[in-house]
Parts: structure tokens; sequence; C-alpha cells
DNA sequence: CATATATTACCGTTTTAACGGTAAAATTAC
DNA sequence: GTAATTTTACCGTTAAAACGGTAATATATG
């Protein structure tokens, strides 16, 4: 699953924002912003969404059963 | 990125176990396994994290900048 | 270099997910 | 069909994430 932090980090440079601007557009703290950046993993999964979904990143998951659900 | 709850049933149910056996086998609790099956998105990332690891699901992140970190 | 901006870090409060217990509904087995 | 198992659902308590404020460090800009 790689670095999830770091692509993050590398989207929002991209982008041209700042952790508080992607948690406003996010609608999370920027405390939040900055735990996903650095790979905490207790944060909630549909924060983690939130920002995805502002950078436009998508998730996929696989295994060898690869089920195409 | 599809119905992960659904994904997460399916294999559950191919490794022959129980909500409650998958709990213990990923150190959470039930009420979570339930929840992250019915798409519950405010469950913790590492709860999830922990159950794809159980059941050998692998999670990707993608983009059309199509990082490769 | 100095200044401004951004990131990292810590803290206290508030919100809420996690959890196990329990019971009802649904599914499966006999 | 009935019985056993599993899933779904609800609840109260406990643990912890979310959050904003603030300060210190780091980075970028002049």
């Amino acid at each position: 699953m790689v670095d999830l932090g770091l692509m993050v980090k590398n989207h929002r440079k991209k982008a041209g924002l700042t952790q508080l601007e992607l948690a406003n557009l996010a609608g999370i703290g920027k405390t939040t912003v900055f735990d996903i950046e650095k790979n905490k993993e207790t944060v909630r999964w549909s924060n983690i969404l939130s920002v995805l979904q502002v950078l436009n990143i998508k998730v996929e998951f696989k295994s060898p059963l690869t089920e195409n659900v």
C-alpha cells in the first residue's frame, strides 16, 4: 500500500495547498491532515477518504482471490 | 474503491470465519468487524488494516498523477 | 542575513469510536 | 419443521481520536 502519507503530501503540494487549506477543503482539522501525512494509522477512515477525494486519489483493494466485487 | 464491506465479507466467508473469529484474529471487537462489513466509514483506519491483513487483502492508492511513491 | 510562511509538536477539552453484553432477527444445519 | 449458529442491532461505559490554540522548529522568500 506504499506510503499514503507521502502520497498525500506530494499531491497536496502539487495542488498548491497548505495543510490548513487542505484540512478546510476536506472539512477536517489541521491536526488530522498532519497525522495522515505522518502515516498515523489511528485516524478515522472517513477523514482519510475526505482528504483523498479533495486530492483526487482513488483507493483499490486487491487480493489473490481478485474479487471484482 | 468499490464495496469494501462486501469484499471483506466474501473473503471472510471464503476463509470459513465468523465475524467473531475474524475480530479475534484481527485483535479488534466484533462490533467493528460488523461495522466494516456495513461500510461504516467512521471506523479507525488501523482497524480496517488489521482486518485486511488477516484476509490477505492489499490496498492501493491511485491518481491521475500516478505517483509511484 | 532577516522576515514571512509553513510545518511540526504538544496540550486540554469535546466528541465519538471501540468494545463487550445482550437480545432479536436471519441464516444454516439437522 | 425445530435447533443451533450466525448476523444484526442496540446500549452504556471506557478509551481515544478530533479539534483548535499555541509555540517551537523548519522552510521558503525577500
